[in-house]
DNA sequence: CACATTTGTGAAAGAAGTTTGAAATCGCGC
DNA sequence: GCGCGATTTCAAACTTCTTTCACAAATGTG
């Protein structure tokens, strides 16, 4: 995986600081404003993953900067709050917030939070049928996949087999489990059937076939 | 679950013994520090699974030792304060605090807050099928790994080497008893054959490593 | 301190899993 | 039923992982 960026947004340096440590360890690069004008430069000269952004600002509150984010762009909007602050959850949510964590928080609960944004996310990728990653689109609908806006002409199995690992992807799946999931549970043949299927996927995908990855031991996964 | 441990940490003997009284009944295992410099050494040297930590304290106070808890470890922290000190509840909690208790309280209110705690950290720590120990997540349905955000290759016996310790952190295992629960019942092989798998283990998980620690004369366990 | 025991390390043999190419079989449309 | 692409099977070649072994280093003991 790439490096994720996230922007801080909170007036107080020395949380900023903390916030950033802790995102820091967890592989993340960081970028921060002490207040809501900073955070929109920041945001249109950077590509920015998610960003956290404190309620209770001096200047424009959260909502506020949440607001005008949102004018711009569609990027995941955690709120942090302090325990007992006066909060409006409704209206954070409401401007377009995607979850909000309460102060005081663990390192552990700050990065499972975001990770579980930037998840759900991730998962609006597969919208109205469609399923995108990088270069490569599934239309399952349609039956069609493209590379690079290039279709690629794909047999049923092929297809199939794409489209289930895409659909669960990043968790791995056994042969037998495949022919189970995409043959039917009472396909008997041999599970080195699955290898070849595999084989003329990567074949056809070309630069794409990256996504599909050998789990050595276990099976095959799929990653976007 | 296995006996769970707090650090007590606070310049009364008799707060102390009162505090490690409650716990004791309620069935948690007690350390003492009267400062911060003993609760560091205390930390280093034990597995703790959480810190009660008066405010109030002689020589450094407790936010100081919490800020220098925090360099080292993500253990959850409860500040301990008398009613009507001077408490800024918002420095404790920035300075990555997970809760605070006012004295006078009873063992009911002391227990009840601390368990909370704990189930957070628990809830955020197995997540989705997935473990996070600070640095180190690790991905059971995606059978992946990560130090820092960066991906580590495992193979197979590593990975699940490290997925049965880890979902059993704070246990000893013997070499013996890990090839029976890793490799399976009938294996036959030699028993060096975890140390070698150990071995590597260390070698890619980098500053993680800490986490897999040798129990001399016993085996080998991990530490969360 | 010297000894016995346990643990760590590097290299290499051995085992296991994956990929590949070719050939056999299936099944649909004509 | 035939033809042809799609699917499946198979086994050899290949890659990667696992285990073992010998020795070094560390730890505990009398």
């Amino acid at each position: 995986m790439s490096e994720r960026t996230v922007l801080i947004v909170d007036d107080e340096e020395e949380m900023r600081l903390l916030v950033g440590m802790y995102l820091e360890n967890a592989g993340f690069r960081c970028l921060e404003a002490g207040d809501g004008e900073e955070a929109l430069v920041l945001l249109s000269q950077h590509p920015v993953d998610a960003v956290l952004l404190d309620v209770m600002m001096p200047k424009q509150d959260g909502f506020a900067v949440c607001a005008r984010i949102r004018e711009q762009s569609d990027v995941p909007i955690l709120f942090l709050t302090a325990l007992g602050e006066e909060w409006d959850k409704v209206k954070g949510l409401k401007l377009g917030g995607d979850d909000y964590i309460v102060k005081p928080f663990s390192p552990g609960e700050l990065i499972a939070r975001l990770e579980a944004v930037l998840r759900r996310v991730q998962r609006v990728r597969e919208h109205d049928g469609r399923l995108q990653f990088g270069d490569l689109a599934i239309d399952e609908k349609g039956r069609t996949v493209t590379v690079g806006g290039k279709p690629v002409k794909l047999t049923l199995k092929e297809f199939e087999l794409l489209l289930f690992l895409a659909k669960h992807r990043g968790q791995v799946f056994s042969r037998d489990n495949l022919l189970v999931k995409v043959w039917g549970y009472d396909y008997t043949g041999n599970a080195r059937t699955v290898d070849t299927h595999v084989k003329t996927l990567r074949m056809k995908l070309k630069d794409a076939a990256r996504h599909i990855q050998t789990v050595w031991g276990i099976g095959y996964k799929f990653e976007g």
